[in-house]
DNA sequence: ATAATTAAGGACAAAATTACCTTTAATTAT
DNA sequence: ATAATTAAAGGTAATTTTGTCCTTAATTAT
């Protein structure tokens, strides 16, 4: 479904939204280690979601690490799929034709308009703090390995 | 959404459907043009689905070519997605993370559930000849350059 | 039988994605 | 001020996906 990228930036998020605040900031190391991804690729995931401070926040040198503001964490997940470059996933043809459009539909065209609405839905409304309390509950999920 | 791979081996097979018989065989460049594909890859995932004749059938030499048997069109489109290898897209989660489930979900997980279901209802339900009846109406859908 | 045609199959190439490593810049603690 | 720490940034490497090309095998038409 997803990129590798993008299932990242997901759960990065997630999890900075779960264990960080200004004070408490994460370290590189302990977010990859957490989420179960390659430490250097997920620095520059980590970058687009800095950038212009758009997802979260990040301070370097000692006890420098990345944080999500409490503002941030109303945001929706569709703000996270912005920064990867990911959000037009769910506006494509299902089978990739340029064109399909509603008035010249590809055969699934209106079979999948309604998930793909539920798709958008789901990330326009779930916000980050909704999805870090989320997790929780349901158990520590974020860790890949475990 | 899906891989090149698999939007082609759906637009192929729609197509064959659409315009093939046991008569009437199309070419592999008469179907890469038709669906806009590369040839050469295009004729390594009509491999994939002649296998074993699981989606469409093929005869070489002059008059040869790809065509669909009227049983064949009776499957489901899921037998596409298996042929191809990508029939485990729809079964994994949405964050990436391998061990959720169930008892041990992700937090998107529950959210996700009914949109995967209705998704992979969609492929189970819909067969190969529907598809190509739909396509029949609503314009010539597949050439992805119009 | 022979030649022509078409898919099958294998090897290879290009592009995109994913992953790694090293240097630089910023910040903090001493 | 200096040294230590941490993210930013750039370049590079590995892997996967996508795409190409060439030879082989099968079938058909002549």
């Amino acid at each position: 479904m997803f990129s590798k990228a993008t299932e990242y930036a997901l759960r990065a998020t997630i999890y900075i939204a779960q264990k960080s605040s200004v004070e408490k900031k994460l370290s590189l190391a302990e977010i990859a280690t957490a989420i179960d991804s390659p430490p250097s690729f997920t620095a520059k995931i980590l970058q687009l979601l800095t950038k212009d401070n758009c997802v979260i926040n990040s301070v370097r040198g000692p006890n420098g690490g990345f944080y999500i503001t409490e503002k941030s964490k109303q945001l929706p997940l569709k703000k996270i799929l912005e920064a990867v470059n990911e959000n037009d996933l769910f506006e494509k043809c299902i089978l990739g034709l340029k064109k399909c459009s509603e008035t010249k539909p590809c055969p699934l065209h209106f079979q999948y308009k309604p998930i793909k609405q539920e798709l958008i839905h789901l990330f326009q409304t779930n916000t980050i703090q909704e999805l870090s309390e989320k997790a929780d509950n349901e158990s520590l999920f974020i860790n890949n390995s475990i």
